[in-house]
DNA sequence: TATTTAATGTACATATATGGACAAAATAAA
DNA sequence: TTTATTTTGTCCATATATGTACATTAAATA
Protein backbone atom coordinates (compact mmCIF):
# COMPACT_ATOMS: atom_id res chain seq x y z
CA UNK A 1 0.00 0.00 0.00
CA UNK A 2 2.82 2.28 -0.27
CA UNK A 3 4.18 4.79 2.51
CA UNK A 4 1.33 6.31 4.44
CA UNK A 5 0.30 9.58 4.41
CA UNK A 6 1.44 12.09 6.74
CA UNK A 7 -1.93 13.64 6.96
CA UNK A 8 -6.15 13.31 6.77
CA UNK A 9 -7.14 14.15 3.40
CA UNK A 10 -10.88 15.02 4.84
CA UNK A 11 -9.27 17.23 7.49
CA UNK A 12 -7.04 18.83 5.05
CA UNK A 13 -10.03 20.23 2.96
CA UNK A 14 -11.39 21.14 5.71
CA UNK A 15 -8.50 23.25 6.57
CA UNK A 16 -8.05 24.67 3.53
CA UNK A 17 -12.10 25.39 3.47
CA UNK A 18 -11.26 27.70 6.59
CA UNK A 19 -8.78 29.59 4.97
CA UNK A 20 -9.94 30.31 2.05
CA UNK A 21 -13.36 30.88 3.17
CA UNK A 22 -11.63 33.66 5.22
CA UNK A 23 -8.59 34.48 3.02
CA UNK A 24 -10.08 34.38 -0.71
CA UNK A 25 -8.93 32.00 -3.54
CA UNK A 26 -6.42 34.02 -4.80
CA UNK A 27 -4.80 34.85 -1.07
CA UNK A 28 -4.61 31.14 -0.60
CA UNK A 29 -1.33 30.09 -2.65
CA UNK A 30 -0.08 26.47 -2.76
CA UNK A 31 2.90 27.55 -0.63
CA UNK A 32 0.87 28.74 2.06
CA UNK A 33 -1.80 26.28 2.15
CA UNK A 34 1.05 23.40 2.06
CA UNK A 35 2.57 24.90 5.01
CA UNK A 36 -0.89 25.16 6.59
CA UNK A 37 -1.38 21.58 6.23
CA UNK A 38 1.98 20.61 7.12
CA UNK A 39 3.16 19.04 3.97
CA UNK A 40 5.29 20.03 0.92
CA UNK A 41 4.20 21.88 -2.28
CA UNK A 42 5.16 17.82 -2.88
CA UNK A 43 3.15 16.09 -1.40
CA UNK A 44 0.29 18.97 -1.79
CA UNK A 45 0.50 18.47 -5.79
CA UNK A 46 0.53 14.80 -5.55
CA UNK A 47 -2.55 14.87 -2.95
CA UNK A 48 -4.62 16.59 -4.62
CA UNK A 49 -4.01 17.63 -8.51
CA UNK A 50 -4.04 21.32 -8.54
CA UNK A 51 -5.32 24.00 -6.05
CA UNK A 52 -8.38 24.77 -8.07
CA UNK A 53 -9.59 20.75 -7.67
CA UNK A 54 -9.08 21.19 -3.97
CA UNK A 55 -11.04 24.36 -3.83
CA UNK A 56 -13.71 22.35 -5.04
CA UNK A 57 -13.56 20.17 -2.54
CA UNK A 58 -13.93 22.34 -0.18
CA UNK A 59 -16.46 24.78 -1.74
CA UNK A 60 -18.64 20.94 -1.23
CA UNK A 61 -17.47 20.32 2.03
CA UNK A 62 -18.57 24.21 3.15
CA UNK A 63 -22.08 23.37 1.67
CA UNK A 64 -22.80 21.13 4.06
CA UNK A 65 -22.49 22.76 6.95
CA UNK A 66 -24.15 26.01 5.06
CA UNK A 67 -27.17 27.42 6.38
CA UNK A 68 -28.47 27.11 2.58
CA UNK A 69 -28.41 23.03 2.48
CA UNK A 70 -31.75 23.62 4.20
CA UNK A 71 -33.44 24.99 0.99
CA UNK A 72 -31.83 21.80 -0.66
CA UNK A 73 -32.85 19.23 1.56
CA UNK A 74 -36.58 19.93 1.75
CA UNK A 75 -38.90 17.63 0.48
CA UNK A 76 -42.29 18.40 -1.64
CA UNK A 77 -44.70 19.12 0.77
CA UNK A 78 -42.53 21.35 3.30
CA UNK A 79 -44.62 24.53 4.14
CA UNK A 80 -42.40 26.90 1.71
CA UNK A 81 -42.68 30.50 3.70
CA UNK A 82 -41.70 28.63 6.91
CA UNK A 83 -38.89 26.99 5.63
CA UNK A 84 -37.54 30.44 4.00
CA UNK A 85 -38.30 31.97 7.42
CA UNK A 86 -36.40 29.25 9.02
CA UNK A 87 -33.57 29.18 6.52
CA UNK A 88 -33.23 32.86 6.26
CA UNK A 89 -33.56 33.09 10.67
CA UNK A 90 -30.88 30.35 10.86
CA UNK A 91 -28.32 32.53 8.46
CA UNK A 92 -28.47 35.41 10.01
CA UNK A 93 -27.53 33.46 13.24
CA UNK A 94 -24.47 31.60 11.38
CA UNK A 95 -23.37 35.08 9.96
CA UNK A 96 -23.56 36.81 12.64
CA UNK A 97 -21.78 34.05 15.10
CA UNK A 98 -18.85 34.15 13.24
CA UNK A 99 -16.35 35.71 15.15
CA UNK A 100 -14.19 35.93 11.73
CA UNK A 101 -16.84 37.64 9.83
CA UNK A 102 -16.10 35.98 6.70
CA UNK A 103 -19.41 35.93 5.40
CA UNK A 104 -20.32 33.29 2.87
CA UNK A 105 -17.91 31.37 1.26
CA UNK A 106 -19.83 31.37 -1.86
CA UNK A 107 -20.83 34.46 -2.22
CA UNK A 108 -16.78 35.58 -1.33
CA UNK A 109 -16.14 33.34 -4.04
CA UNK A 110 -18.57 35.02 -6.60
CA UNK A 111 -17.40 38.06 -5.77
CA UNK A 112 -13.84 37.54 -6.73
CA UNK A 113 -14.08 35.45 -9.40
CA UNK A 114 -17.82 36.14 -11.30
CA UNK A 115 -16.09 37.16 -15.14
CA UNK A 116 -12.84 37.45 -13.73
CA UNK A 117 -11.31 33.49 -13.41
CA UNK A 118 -11.74 31.52 -16.53
CA UNK A 119 -12.68 27.97 -14.65
CA UNK A 120 -13.61 28.91 -11.65
CA UNK A 121 -15.81 31.98 -12.52
CA UNK A 122 -18.20 29.65 -14.29
CA UNK A 123 -18.76 26.85 -11.51
CA UNK A 124 -19.59 30.15 -8.86
CA UNK A 125 -21.89 31.39 -11.23
CA UNK A 126 -23.46 27.54 -11.39
CA UNK A 127 -23.61 27.53 -7.62
CA UNK A 128 -25.81 30.45 -7.97
CA UNK A 129 -27.54 29.89 -10.57
CA UNK A 130 -28.72 26.10 -9.13
CA UNK A 131 -29.74 27.91 -5.78
CA UNK A 132 -31.70 30.40 -7.91
CA UNK A 133 -33.51 27.23 -9.91
CA UNK A 134 -34.11 25.61 -6.27
CA UNK A 135 -35.97 28.69 -5.04
CA UNK A 136 -38.20 28.88 -8.01
CA UNK A 137 -38.75 25.33 -7.50
CA UNK A 138 -39.71 26.08 -3.73
CA UNK A 139 -41.92 28.37 -4.94
CA UNK A 140 -43.70 26.42 -7.35
CA UNK A 141 -44.34 23.49 -4.98
CA UNK A 142 -46.17 26.80 -2.85
CA UNK A 143 -48.21 27.46 -5.33
CA UNK A 144 -49.19 24.11 -5.89
CA UNK A 145 -50.28 23.82 -1.95
CA UNK A 146 -51.74 26.93 -2.29
CA UNK A 147 -49.34 28.70 0.24
CA UNK A 148 -48.78 31.19 -2.46
CA UNK A 149 -50.63 33.41 -4.60
CA UNK A 150 -50.73 31.99 -8.10
CA UNK A 151 -50.95 35.08 -9.70
CA UNK A 152 -47.05 35.70 -8.75
CA UNK A 153 -44.15 35.79 -11.21
CA UNK A 154 -42.49 32.88 -9.37
CA UNK A 155 -38.86 33.64 -11.35
CA UNK A 156 -38.89 37.39 -10.30
CA UNK A 157 -39.97 36.29 -7.01
CA UNK A 158 -37.53 33.65 -6.51
CA UNK A 159 -34.62 36.61 -7.72
CA UNK A 160 -35.48 39.21 -5.06
CA UNK A 161 -35.13 35.77 -2.31
CA UNK A 162 -31.84 35.06 -4.01
CA UNK A 163 -30.78 38.64 -4.19
CA UNK A 164 -31.62 39.29 -0.06
CA UNK A 165 -29.56 36.02 0.46
CA UNK A 166 -26.54 37.47 -1.01
CA UNK A 167 -26.73 40.78 0.42
CA UNK A 168 -26.85 39.61 3.67
CA UNK A 169 -23.73 37.49 2.94
CA UNK A 170 -22.08 40.80 2.47
CA UNK A 171 -23.90 42.91 5.03
CA UNK A 172 -22.81 40.92 7.22
CA UNK A 173 -19.22 41.10 7.14
CA UNK A 174 -20.05 44.68 8.55
CA UNK A 175 -23.06 44.30 10.59
CA UNK A 176 -22.24 41.92 13.01
CA UNK A 177 -24.91 41.88 15.49
CA UNK A 178 -27.90 39.23 14.90
CA UNK A 179 -30.99 40.89 15.35
CA UNK A 180 -30.04 43.90 12.85
CA UNK A 181 -29.24 41.04 10.26
CA UNK A 182 -32.59 39.45 11.12
CA UNK A 183 -34.83 42.64 11.28
CA UNK A 184 -33.54 43.93 8.30
CA UNK A 185 -34.07 40.40 6.63
CA UNK A 186 -37.07 39.81 8.30
CA UNK A 187 -39.02 43.07 7.00
CA UNK A 188 -37.84 41.90 3.47
CA UNK A 189 -39.46 38.43 3.26
CA UNK A 190 -42.76 40.10 5.30
CA UNK A 191 -42.65 42.28 2.00
CA UNK A 192 -42.66 39.76 -0.20
CA UNK A 193 -45.28 37.77 1.87
CA UNK A 194 -42.48 34.98 2.58
CA UNK A 195 -42.48 35.54 6.10
CA UNK A 196 -43.77 33.02 8.82
CA UNK A 197 -43.98 33.42 12.26
CA UNK A 198 -41.66 30.92 14.24
CA UNK A 199 -43.29 29.40 17.47
CA UNK B 1 10.39 72.60 -11.93
CA UNK B 2 11.85 69.26 -12.43
CA UNK B 3 11.25 66.89 -15.35
CA UNK B 4 7.82 66.78 -16.21
CA UNK B 5 5.87 63.32 -15.23
CA UNK B 6 5.57 60.89 -17.86
CA UNK B 7 1.45 60.15 -17.32
CA UNK B 8 -1.21 62.37 -15.94
CA UNK B 9 -1.95 61.63 -12.41
CA UNK B 10 -5.68 61.65 -12.91
CA UNK B 11 -5.59 59.24 -15.93
CA UNK B 12 -3.43 56.89 -13.60
CA UNK B 13 -5.99 57.25 -10.96
CA UNK B 14 -8.84 56.06 -13.38
CA UNK B 15 -6.60 53.35 -15.22
CA UNK B 16 -6.02 51.81 -11.65
CA UNK B 17 -9.60 52.00 -10.50
CA UNK B 18 -10.97 50.10 -13.63
CA UNK B 19 -7.99 47.39 -13.34
CA UNK B 20 -8.89 47.34 -9.59
CA UNK B 21 -12.56 47.62 -9.92
CA UNK B 22 -12.26 44.20 -12.61
CA UNK B 23 -9.56 42.21 -10.85
CA UNK B 24 -9.64 42.81 -7.29
CA UNK B 25 -7.22 45.01 -4.60
CA UNK B 26 -5.12 41.73 -3.94
CA UNK B 27 -4.63 40.67 -7.47
CA UNK B 28 -3.50 44.42 -8.78
CA UNK B 29 0.39 44.06 -7.59
CA UNK B 30 2.01 47.33 -7.79
CA UNK B 31 3.94 45.46 -10.37
CA UNK B 32 0.87 44.96 -12.38
CA UNK B 33 -0.20 47.66 -12.13
CA UNK B 34 3.03 50.02 -12.98
CA UNK B 35 3.43 48.12 -16.11
CA UNK B 36 -0.62 49.19 -17.11
CA UNK B 37 0.67 52.85 -16.24
CA UNK B 38 3.68 52.37 -18.54
CA UNK B 39 5.72 53.75 -15.76
CA UNK B 40 8.61 52.22 -13.14
CA UNK B 41 7.79 50.92 -9.88
CA UNK B 42 10.38 53.57 -8.92
CA UNK B 43 8.10 56.25 -10.68
CA UNK B 44 4.55 54.91 -9.20
CA UNK B 45 5.65 55.31 -5.46
CA UNK B 46 7.04 58.24 -6.08
CA UNK B 47 4.19 59.75 -7.24
CA UNK B 48 1.24 57.89 -5.12
CA UNK B 49 3.23 57.34 -1.79
CA UNK B 50 1.70 53.46 -1.82
CA UNK B 51 -0.74 51.16 -3.01
CA UNK B 52 -2.89 51.37 -0.57
CA UNK B 53 -3.63 55.08 -0.80
CA UNK B 54 -3.76 54.83 -4.43
CA UNK B 55 -6.81 52.76 -4.00
CA UNK B 56 -8.42 55.36 -1.60
CA UNK B 57 -7.92 57.84 -4.51
CA UNK B 58 -9.68 55.27 -6.75
CA UNK B 59 -12.36 54.13 -4.48
CA UNK B 60 -13.18 58.39 -4.44
CA UNK B 61 -13.15 58.46 -8.30
CA UNK B 62 -15.10 55.58 -8.84
CA UNK B 63 -18.13 56.84 -6.21
CA UNK B 64 -18.15 60.35 -8.42
CA UNK B 65 -19.64 58.09 -11.34
CA UNK B 66 -21.37 55.29 -9.42
CA UNK B 67 -24.85 55.48 -9.24
CA UNK B 68 -25.13 55.29 -5.46
CA UNK B 69 -23.89 58.79 -5.70
CA UNK B 70 -27.36 60.43 -5.88
CA UNK B 71 -28.32 59.40 -2.59
CA UNK B 72 -25.71 61.27 -1.36
CA UNK B 73 -26.17 64.28 -3.52
CA UNK B 74 -29.71 64.77 -2.43
CA UNK B 75 -30.93 67.75 -0.65
CA UNK B 76 -33.68 68.13 2.62
CA UNK B 77 -37.13 67.93 0.74
CA UNK B 78 -36.07 65.29 -1.89
CA UNK B 79 -38.67 62.76 -2.85
CA UNK B 80 -37.45 60.00 -1.47
CA UNK B 81 -39.77 57.23 -2.74
CA UNK B 82 -38.66 58.58 -6.06
CA UNK B 83 -35.23 59.02 -5.28
CA UNK B 84 -34.53 55.18 -3.73
CA UNK B 85 -36.83 54.28 -7.27
CA UNK B 86 -34.69 55.90 -9.48
CA UNK B 87 -31.46 55.36 -8.02
CA UNK B 88 -31.89 51.64 -7.94
CA UNK B 89 -33.65 51.42 -11.54
CA UNK B 90 -30.18 53.44 -12.48
CA UNK B 91 -27.79 50.91 -10.49
CA UNK B 92 -29.77 47.83 -12.20
CA UNK B 93 -29.13 49.55 -15.69
CA UNK B 94 -25.30 50.70 -14.73
CA UNK B 95 -24.48 47.14 -13.55
CA UNK B 96 -26.36 45.10 -16.20
CA UNK B 97 -24.72 47.85 -18.82
CA UNK B 98 -21.08 46.82 -17.58
CA UNK B 99 -19.79 44.53 -20.45
CA UNK B 100 -17.11 43.41 -17.69
CA UNK B 101 -19.44 42.36 -15.12
CA UNK B 102 -17.53 44.50 -12.23
CA UNK B 103 -20.45 45.19 -10.39
CA UNK B 104 -19.39 47.63 -7.85
CA UNK B 105 -16.08 48.33 -6.65
CA UNK B 106 -17.20 49.22 -3.16
CA UNK B 107 -19.00 45.84 -2.56
CA UNK B 108 -16.13 44.06 -4.70
CA UNK B 109 -13.99 45.71 -1.93
CA UNK B 110 -16.31 44.81 0.81
CA UNK B 111 -16.21 40.96 0.13
CA UNK B 112 -12.35 41.38 -0.24
CA UNK B 113 -11.01 43.23 2.42
CA UNK B 114 -13.54 43.75 5.30
CA UNK B 115 -12.31 41.89 8.37
CA UNK B 116 -9.47 40.69 6.73
CA UNK B 117 -7.68 43.66 5.87
CA UNK B 118 -5.84 45.72 8.38
CA UNK B 119 -6.09 49.23 7.39
CA UNK B 120 -8.24 48.85 4.07
CA UNK B 121 -10.88 46.64 6.09
CA UNK B 122 -12.16 49.54 8.04
CA UNK B 123 -12.24 51.62 5.41
CA UNK B 124 -14.24 49.73 3.50
CA UNK B 125 -16.52 49.24 6.70
CA UNK B 126 -16.61 53.32 6.96
CA UNK B 127 -18.38 52.93 3.55
CA UNK B 128 -20.69 50.69 3.78
CA UNK B 129 -21.88 52.21 7.62
CA UNK B 130 -21.89 56.05 5.92
CA UNK B 131 -23.93 54.86 3.01
CA UNK B 132 -26.44 53.22 5.35
CA UNK B 133 -26.76 56.28 7.94
CA UNK B 134 -27.16 58.20 4.56
CA UNK B 135 -29.91 55.83 3.33
CA UNK B 136 -31.08 56.26 7.08
CA UNK B 137 -31.57 60.09 6.84
CA UNK B 138 -32.98 60.16 4.03
CA UNK B 139 -35.58 58.09 5.21
CA UNK B 140 -35.91 60.00 7.82
CA UNK B 141 -36.64 63.07 5.83
CA UNK B 142 -39.09 60.79 4.16
CA UNK B 143 -41.07 60.92 7.47
CA UNK B 144 -41.22 64.68 8.16
CA UNK B 145 -42.66 64.91 4.66
CA UNK B 146 -45.43 62.85 5.58
CA UNK B 147 -44.12 60.87 2.78
CA UNK B 148 -43.80 57.56 4.85
CA UNK B 149 -45.57 56.02 7.85
CA UNK B 150 -44.09 57.61 11.05
CA UNK B 151 -44.36 54.37 12.73
CA UNK B 152 -41.57 52.54 10.65
CA UNK B 153 -38.77 51.64 12.50
CA UNK B 154 -36.26 53.50 10.15
CA UNK B 155 -32.69 51.69 11.13
CA UNK B 156 -34.17 48.66 10.00
CA UNK B 157 -35.60 49.81 6.94
CA UNK B 158 -32.30 51.70 6.17
CA UNK B 159 -31.19 48.38 6.90
CA UNK B 160 -33.03 46.13 4.14
CA UNK B 161 -32.52 48.76 1.87
CA UNK B 162 -28.93 48.35 2.05
CA UNK B 163 -29.21 44.70 2.20
CA UNK B 164 -30.94 45.17 -1.39
CA UNK B 165 -28.07 47.26 -2.88
CA UNK B 166 -26.10 44.81 -1.75
CA UNK B 167 -27.31 41.90 -3.14
CA UNK B 168 -28.01 44.08 -6.44
CA UNK B 169 -24.32 44.81 -6.21
CA UNK B 170 -23.11 40.75 -5.89
CA UNK B 171 -26.04 39.21 -7.93
CA UNK B 172 -25.42 41.48 -11.38
CA UNK B 173 -22.34 39.13 -11.66
CA UNK B 174 -24.58 36.00 -12.50
CA UNK B 175 -28.29 37.89 -13.32
CA UNK B 176 -26.61 39.91 -16.14
CA UNK B 177 -29.95 40.94 -17.93
CA UNK B 178 -31.35 44.15 -16.88
CA UNK B 179 -34.73 43.47 -16.74
CA UNK B 180 -34.36 40.60 -14.66
CA UNK B 181 -32.21 42.71 -12.06
CA UNK B 182 -34.87 45.43 -11.78
CA UNK B 183 -37.87 42.96 -11.57
CA UNK B 184 -35.96 41.91 -8.24
CA UNK B 185 -35.41 45.00 -7.27
CA UNK B 186 -38.78 46.44 -7.80
CA UNK B 187 -40.49 43.96 -6.16
CA UNK B 188 -38.57 43.74 -3.20
CA UNK B 189 -38.96 47.97 -2.95
CA UNK B 190 -42.72 47.38 -3.28
CA UNK B 191 -42.39 45.00 -0.75
CA UNK B 192 -40.55 47.45 1.29
CA UNK B 193 -42.94 50.66 0.64
CA UNK B 194 -40.26 52.15 -1.26
CA UNK B 195 -41.74 52.15 -4.94
CA UNK B 196 -42.54 55.15 -6.56
CA UNK B 197 -43.98 53.95 -10.26
CA UNK B 198 -41.67 56.29 -12.64
CA UNK B 199 -43.49 58.56 -15.47
C1' DT C 1 24.66 79.01 -19.92
C1' DA C 2 24.59 77.37 -15.19
C1' DT C 3 21.65 75.96 -11.52
C1' DT C 4 17.85 73.96 -9.42
C1' DT C 5 14.34 70.63 -9.23
C1' DA C 6 11.71 66.63 -9.79
C1' DA C 7 10.87 62.46 -12.35
C1' DT C 8 12.98 58.52 -14.32
C1' DG C 9 15.86 54.23 -14.99
C1' DT C 10 18.77 50.85 -13.09
C1' DA C 11 20.28 48.09 -9.44
C1' DC C 12 19.95 45.62 -5.18
C1' DA C 13 18.43 42.39 -1.63
C1' DT C 14 14.93 39.51 -0.34
C1' DA C 15 10.65 36.94 -0.27
C1' DT C 16 7.01 34.67 -2.50
C1' DA C 17 5.14 31.59 -5.99
C1' DT C 18 4.75 27.76 -9.48
C1' DG C 19 5.21 22.95 -11.01
C1' DG C 20 7.92 19.40 -12.27
C1' DA C 21 11.99 15.95 -11.80
C1' DC C 22 13.98 12.55 -9.16
C1' DA C 23 15.94 10.20 -5.34
C1' DA C 24 14.88 8.63 -0.64
C1' DA C 25 11.79 6.71 2.71
C1' DA C 26 8.16 3.84 4.52
C1' DT C 27 4.76 0.53 4.27
C1' DA C 28 2.07 -3.93 2.44
C1' DA C 29 2.28 -8.07 0.08
C1' DA C 30 4.78 -11.91 -2.18
C1' DT D 1 13.82 -10.70 2.77
C1' DT D 2 12.62 -9.05 -1.53
C1' DT D 3 9.44 -6.54 -4.38
C1' DA D 4 5.96 -3.36 -5.52
C1' DT D 5 3.85 0.80 -4.34
C1' DT D 6 3.10 5.35 -2.80
C1' DT D 7 4.36 9.29 -0.24
C1' DT D 8 7.85 12.36 0.95
C1' DG D 9 11.89 15.57 0.71
C1' DT D 10 15.14 18.02 -2.04
C1' DC D 11 16.50 20.38 -6.01
C1' DC D 12 15.75 22.94 -10.10
C1' DA D 13 14.52 26.82 -13.15
C1' DT D 14 11.82 30.68 -13.59
C1' DA D 15 8.61 34.38 -12.61
C1' DT D 16 6.48 37.51 -9.59
C1' DA D 17 6.58 40.92 -5.88
C1' DT D 18 8.25 44.61 -2.61
C1' DG D 19 10.59 48.90 -1.32
C1' DT D 20 14.61 51.41 -1.30
C1' DA D 21 18.99 53.59 -3.00
C1' DC D 22 21.30 56.25 -6.23
C1' DA D 23 22.80 57.98 -10.47
C1' DT D 24 20.72 59.98 -14.64
C1' DT D 25 17.75 62.75 -17.35
C1' DA D 26 14.95 66.64 -18.68
C1' DA D 27 12.75 70.59 -17.92
C1' DA D 28 12.15 75.64 -15.62
C1' DT D 29 14.48 79.47 -13.86
C1' DA D 30 18.04 82.71 -12.76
Amino acid sequence: MGRPSKFNRDDAIETVMNHIWQNGYGASSVKLLSEKLGITRSSFYNAFESRESLYRDALALYFLQSPDIALDEAERGVPVKRLFTETFRAACKARAGDKLGRGCMVINGVAELCNEHEDLGPVMEGLVLGSLARIEQLLEWGVEQGEIDPGQDLRVLALALQNLLMGLNIMCKVVRDERDLWNAVKTTLIGLKMYEELN
